[in-house]
DNA sequence: TTATATGCAAATGGTTTGCAAACAA
DNA sequence: TTGTTTGCAAACCATTTGCATATAA
């Protein structure tokens, strides 16, 4: 891991490694479903079975702080992880909440413009957009 | 209130008035911080001792999915209501908590480009930025 | 008269935290 | 040795829900 330093208040934390981590990050780097916290732990807990919760969350994170993943807020769903941590944005199916990776150019001119209107600084995003994906469009046409 | 009909599953509802829902709409009418449910709740209280947290919670979200006001989420931390109904992103300051709108001319074209992009449809947004805002950049410096 | 809305209190559920023991460096 | 991480259980806290009562139409 390159970052090993983390800025609590105004001195340094060490990062020691540990074996749960590992796991949570390879775990995470396997998955292409943007999983929950839960998901990953039922995932984990089948290889150590005595992982707990607490230190997932932990780890997810302390990762997300230092930008090795990124933490997807969810709107009231609980929140995902991406083993991805460069910006991009995602789409998300109000019906099934399968998540989804979206790459858009056009964004980058909606940071200038912000630039522009605001007397913010540092500005981050959490871009999710919110739709029926085709799979849910198909069974909703079934039913009716 | 022109809306006065919420599908649920197959059949309407009726939607009553309530002295209660008219006081939540006009105590967010006239506020201009994107108030939390709970700060509405405070505000009200001084009007109408008795009203109930819930029956905040609960308009909020009736007039939410009626399309009257909307629901801001703000990631971990609790919910803000917006009185513009009209589609708009918001910034918030990361370190205050101060909630701005914005009026983006060039995320049309991020919604275009969107389109072509994915099979998903129906597709709404909540675009929330955060970044440091003007006086809290400001204390910081003092801080320093 | 009948369905909807309310107030209250209790439940929910994702996430965090306190603490003593385990572990990394 | 020293500080970081873990597992466990309990706490947290925004939000929702069950239920009896009140209210709108």
């Amino acid at each position: 891991m390159i970052i090993n330093l983390k800025i609590v208040g105004d001195d340094m934390k060490q990062i020691k490694n540990s074996r749960q981590r590992d796991m949570i990050l390879q775990a995470l780097k396997l998955s292409c479903t943007h999983p929950t916290a839960d998901e990953l732990y039922q995932t984990i807990k089948l290889q150590d079975a005595h992982i707990s919760l607490a230190t997932i969350y932990r780890n997810l994170n302390l990762m997300d702080e230092l930008g090795i993943i990124r933490k997807i807020p969810m709107g009231s769903a609980p929140d995902r992880y991406d083993p991805n941590a460069k910006k991009h944005a995602h789409i998300s199916c109000r019906n099934c909440g399968k998540v989804c990776d979206l790459e858009l150019s056009s964004i980058d001119a909606v940071e200038k413009e912000l630039m522009t209107l605001t007397d913010f600084c540092a500005i981050t995003y959490d871009v999710v957009f919110t739709g029926l994906c085709a799979q849910c469009q198909k069974n909703q046409k079934k039913e009716s």
